[in-house]
RNA sequence: GGUGGGGUACUCAAGUGGCCAACGAGGGCAGACUGUAAAUCUGCUGGCAAUGCCUACCAAGGUUCGAAUCCUUGCCCCACCA
């Protein structure tokens, strides 16, 4: 059995754990553990990816694994990490993201595994059960105020001038159970979670404690930020999603492709299952020739291939190299539509496009949300038609900017596009 | 329920009758430099038929020539007390 602590500390993916033995127990026998997925959007993020490659390293080293959607908890909100109460989500907008976190799971772990198949559970199915009554009774009478109120979650929310709903801070309560319904209907001892997960996780162990009289385990990870202490792929409600339909397989690509040195070697470790030897390799040349970035290339094809598969990779390369390589001058329109098939893309009719103001096509085809904004980027010199730069508001998109008589090319800053298709 | 403090743009936060589409900071967008890096510097950051007009400072009314600013009512948040 391989030694996935030991893989898991090497890689950087190790914050903090219960108790020490833990290693030597994943060292010696099959542990089923489960890690859970809030259904706050519809797609998971860069940032899950996270958890989902520890999942994954767990399972390669003969562990069962189980990803948890939360959709009853993800019905409250789980105050940890968050300075302020979130806005509820209705349980349509639950049961819709549910279907989508669920798509993403499903292409990461291994389901038909031969001795360890991964399974996915949804905490509604036995949350959803309870009364309030009940719940309170069965669980809530084992909770102690004092532990409750000691736990980091609560105590930064009461400290500040946001405060605590009842039901955030009940949160606790939900994933302690979840943890302790595991463990009896699957026989699951471990879960894993970020950084911020430990108050909610100890809680689940104390449950089991109490009431089995048996020990649960956790692992948590850290919170992966880039160098300047931001939450990694989350640069202000941009949020670098897994599904292609919220974030293109080539910005997806280029997210890792830019990367800056100082953080690209950690993040190898991280979001790629590349040997040690082969990250040593690629480090050095982050030193030597920083400029050639190859350690970014390679990040940036290792986590595409894996979310997005390697007709996803052909496609998000291909797109790049035209993108930073030449001029477009040449290309024809099925060509272009070939590489940028992946690109944000909007079909508009020709009436709408021939000899129109292109300030006013940029507002059209949902390049710019307004005409002032369309405005201030051409007058900053940030917007370009066919890799030209457009130097006047005034400019009326000539019939030679149509490429075939059926695309326009829009550029935004250095590496945004966005085609409009031209119909009929 | 009582007392006190609050609700301003993406966020924090100034402004307390006209000079306010609203200081400043962060964020974001764009430009220069560069290696599709970092750091740095610069511009922009409510909308529009644009030297003007419209919409906006929790909501609805009111006072005033004029309100984010004053008054009334309502809603919401926070703290302490009961």
């Amino acid at each position: 059995m391989q030694k996935v602590m030991e893989i898991l500390k090497m890689r950087g993916l190790v914050d903090a754990v219960t108790d020490p033995v833990i290693e030597t127990m994943l060292n010696d026998r099959t542990v089923t553990l489960y890690a859970g997925f809030d259904p706050t959007s519809d797609s998971l993020q860069v940032g899950n990816l996270v958890t989902i490659m520890v999942l994954s390293h767990f399972q390669r080293c003969g562990h069962r694994v189980l990803a948890l959607v939360g959709g009853a908890t993800g019905m409250i909100g789980d105050p940890s990490g968050r300075s302020t109460e979130r806005n509820l989500l209705t349980a349509e907008q639950v049961d819709a993201n549910l279907v989508g976190i669920r798509e993403n799971l499903s292409r990461f772990l291994d389901f038909a595994h031969p001795t360890v198949p991964a399974g996915i559970v949804n905490n509604h199915d036995w949350l959803g059960r309870f009364t309030f009554i009940e719940f309170l009774r069965d669980v809530g009478k084992h909770f102690r105020m004092g532990s409750m109120l000691g736990k980091e979650s609560v105590k930064t929310r009461l400290a500040g001038d946001a405060g605590m709903s009842y039901a955030e801070f009940s949160y606790q309560l939900l994933q302690a159970y979840d943890f302790l319904h595991l463990y009896d209907t699957h026989g699951c001892t471990l879960q894993i979670g970020g950084s911020d997960q430990w108050g909610n996780i100890t809680a689940g162990i104390d449950l089991i404690r109490k009431l089995r009289n048996a020990d649960g385990y956790g692992v948590t990870m850290p919170l992966i930020c880039d160098r300047s202490g931001r939450k990694f792929g989350k640069s202000a409600g941009n949020a670098i999603y897994l599904d292609a339909r919220k974030t293109s397989v080539y910005q997806f690509y280029q997210f890792f492709f830019r990367q800056e040195d100082a953080d690209v070697v950690r993040l190898l470790w991280i979001y790629t299952f590349l040997s040690p030897e082969t990250i040593a390799e690629l480090e050095r040349q982050v030193h030597e020739a920083p400029e050639t970035r190859a350690a970014q290339r390679r990040l940036a094809d290792e986590v595409t291939r894996l979310v997005h598969g390697e007709s996803g990779l052909a496609l998000a390369r291909q797109a790049s190299q035209v993108l930073f390589g030449e001029s477009m001058d040449g290309l024809k329109a099925e060509d272009l539509l070939g590489i940028f098939a992946d690109v944000a893309s909007t079909e508009l009719p020709g009436e709408t496009v021939r000899q129109s103001r292109v300030t006013d096509l940029a507002v059209a085809a949902g390049v710019c949300s307004s005409k002032g904004e369309a405005r201030r980027l051409v007058l900053n010199g940030g917007l370009y038609v066919s890799n030209r730069r457009v130097d006047t508001p005034e400019r009326i998109l000539a019939d030679a900017d149509i490429v075939d008589g059926q695309l326009v090319v829009f550029r935004t800053g250095k590496r945004n596009f966005h085609l409009v298709k031209v119909a009929g």
